[in-house]
DNA sequence: ATCCTGGACTCAGAAAGATGTCC
DNA sequence: CGGACATCTTTCTGAGTCCAGGA
């Protein structure tokens, strides 16, 4: 393999990489010149040439060239860097926001204005196991990083991610990294390598651990919460809350969804140097690891949030520590959430006659406009930002391109496209006549490859909606579709009162189920599926086998028998049912982010149906601020 | 550019089911 | 032989994780 990446001196890399601290100057060499076609983005860049400029994200991002040396500049400390410069480093290092004061966002509302927390959990540091990696036919006695980062991959060797080849080139240009300018630096050769020992390593040390009794599990277990107590709480305007993700990820291999080109990168060890604490003016500071210290400590009362630090990934992405959803600031934000659905609700008669208006009459840019609210009304499909092209290719509404639709005249479309999570969306829909004839205007003379709606972006449907009603926006629609749905197939499909708690929850399940189909809510198909149907087909037959013994021989007392049995087959074919229906249908992702809880609590007192019923332990709680709300409250 | 919401996936533990034991 | 109870096995659940969006 040919990696030119000699960009350094020696001695400036083996004092990064040692440091645990190495640049992500790999990127500066493009993936394609390190292995021959190995470029699998479906969209690749000529999407981005055929579609208009005002829609392509930052023109230069040439995959990372540009970030080479930022991540230095965010992850490492501010000792380290200056003898990292000082050690030769030709580059420039950018000032950065991290060394200007903190200020306030323009017209930013104020969230708080005492704020005491105690940072963060770190995981533990990494333990070297000492099994060595096979180069060649020879064993080669890693050192504790380089082992760390073998390790990362040679436990992954099971999974789907392991078997894909970018995401085993995006490990190995790691690993070289890792390994550059030490005594290993000679391992260059990824079919040289065999991580087996490591691997089986791995199984015995899983076969150990489970194999520790209940009793000593549960010790460690309840010693690791007393030592995690003091971080789950933060107190906000004097309230003790709970904190949401107060653990800091641990490094790792960076697993994204679908065909993302960085799948297999190395996530670095997140220290305390990486990590701005905000905090209140006053409040103790939380104390770093020892040795360490923390990259900043801000006081922006502006904000939500508690620790923040770069993604290592997308360097330019941030990752929080946040309040728990159980805290009354989430509550708050959930309460407006939903209350602007219901304003939605009451303007979404005026707001469809303004799209059919448009459509029929207005410029290109308001037919599209007009459209895309449609959709969006109609389908609940997501807004759709543009993306650069280090990311996976995945669509919303304003980015839907010519192949991902099929005209079935007279007024059918039908959708195939890869949404959020690389998640497929394939549906058909009868559309308005007005909407189908619109767009396949939007499509003459495109290729496949295309914008449909190359005169918008989200922004742009975003301001439409605002002077519609105030504070609209693309996500509304889909709360309020969820909302909606749910209200009305409660009222319409909960069986009578006399029915038992089991068979209302039934009917709950099945409007929640129609909720996540709407919002197109799926979940990979357990591996097990067929083999569990099967068995249960079995079962199935058995019984039916026994009522037809019980039939021949005919004996008074076998009818009893046939009735139990019967029951005992219809039950089960109802539960096969409900299983294949719902095998790859997620029910909880609307329950928790989309269905007004008020309309379920509701209902739940009008059918004497206990919430924890349809509600998790967490939900409940979550849900808290819901409680009260009449039985007779209508979304 | 930043920050907050939304999303599927994982894995441990619980529940349910199957099988064994005893009276 | 059947039922109560114990134990082992399979399936389900949900809390936590960490990645992906929207604005």
């Amino acid at each position: 393999m040919s990696d030119g990446e000699d960009d350094l001196p020696l001695s400036t890399r083996a004092r990064v990489a040692i440091a645990g601290n190495e640049s992500d100057s790999d990127d500066d060499v493009p993936l394609s010149a390190r292995v021959p076609g190995a470029t699998t983005g479906k969209r690749k860049n000529m999407s981005n040439r055929n579609r208009p400029a005002h829609k392509r994200k930052s023109s230069d991002t040439e995959d990372d060239n540009s970030s080479d040396d930022k991540p230095i500049g965010s992850l490492v400390d501010i000792s380290d860097r200056k003898s990292t410069t000082a050690g030769g480093s030709a580059k420039k290092k950018t000032k950065r926001a991290d060394h200007e004061p903190w200020r306030a966002k323009r017209g930013a509302k104020q969230m708080w204005s005492t704020l005491e927390h105690n940072g963060v959990v770190f995981p533990p540091p990494y333990q070297a196991h000492g099994i060595p990696l096979v180069y060649d036919g020879h064993d080669v006695k890693l050192l504790p990083h380089e082992e760390e980062v073998a390790t990362f991959f040679a436990v992954m060797k099971d999974t789907d991610y392991a078997q894909k080849d970018i995401f085993v080139k995006n490990f190995f240009d790691g690993f070289k990294k890792t390994l550059r300018g030490g005594p290993h630096g000679f391992i260059k050769d990824f079919k040289k390598c065999d991580f087996t020992k490591i691997y089986m390593w791995n199984l015995q040390e899983r076969e150990r651990k489970k194999s520790v009794s209940a009793e000593e599990k549960r010790k460690v277990k309840a010693e690791q919460a007393a030592a995690e107590e003091k971080y789950c709480w933060a107190t906000i305007d004097g309230r003790r809350e709970r904190v949401g993700n107060y653990k800091v990820e641990p490094p790792g291999l960076f697993r994204g969804r679908g065909e993302h080109p960085k799948m297999g990168r190395v996530k670095k060890r997140i220290m305390p140097e990486d990590i701005i604490i905000n905090i209140g003016k006053g409040a103790k500071v939380p104390e770093p690891l020892p040795g360490h210290k923390w990259k900043q400590i801000i006081h922006n009362n502006t904000v939500t949030w508690l620790c923040g630090w770069n993604d290592t990934i997308n360097t330019k992405d941030w990752k929080y520590v946040q309040f728990g959803a159980t805290s009354s600031i989430k509550a708050e934000s959930d309460i407006q959430k939903y209350e602007k659905a219901r304003k939605l609700k009451l303007a979404v008669d005026a707001i469809r006659r303004d799209y059919f208006k448009k459509m029929k009459s207005g410029s290109v840019l308001e037919q599209q406009l007009a459209v895309t609210t449609y959709l969006v009304d109609k389908l609940a499909l997501r807004a759709g930002g543009e993306k650069d092209d280090d990311l996976a290719d995945t669509v919303g509404v304003c980015t839907l391109r010519v192949g991902h639709i099929d005209f079935l005249p007279p007024s059918t479309i039908k959708f195939d496209f890869l949404g959020k999570d690389s998640i497929r969306y394939l549906q058909e829909h009868e559309v308005d006549p007005l909407v189908f004839h619109a767009m396949q205007r939007f499509c003459k003379g495109k290729k496949k490859d295309q914008d449909i709606f190359d005169h918008i972006d989200p922004t742009k449907v975003n301001k439409h909606l605002q002077t519609l009603m105030p504070g609209l926006t693309i996500k509304v629609f889909r709360t309020y579709n969820a909302s909606y749905t749910l209200n009305k197939l409660l009222k319409e499909t909960t069986p009578a009162g006399d029915s038992t708690v089991p068979m209302k929850k039934a009917a709950y399940d099945a409007a929640n189920k129609e909720v996540a189909v709407l919002c197109n809510h799926q979940k990979g198909v357990s591996k097990a599926h067929d083999a569990q149907m099967e068995k249960l087909q079995d079962k199935k037959k058995i019984i039916e086998k026994e009522i037809a013994a019980l039939r021949r021989d005919k004996k008074d007392t076998n009818k009893a028998k046939i009735r139990t049995l019967k029951e005992r087959l219809s039950k089960l074919e109802l539960q096969m049912k409900m299983k294949d229906e719902l095998k790859s249908v997620s029910l909880g992702t609307s329950k928790i982010n989309y269905m007004d809880p008020r309309i379920t609590i509701a209902w739940c007192k009008h059918n004497d149906v206990p919430p924890p019923t349809v509600y998790t332990k967490a939900l409940v709680e979550k849900f808290n601020w819901a409680m009260e709300v009449e039985p007779d409250f209508d979304f």
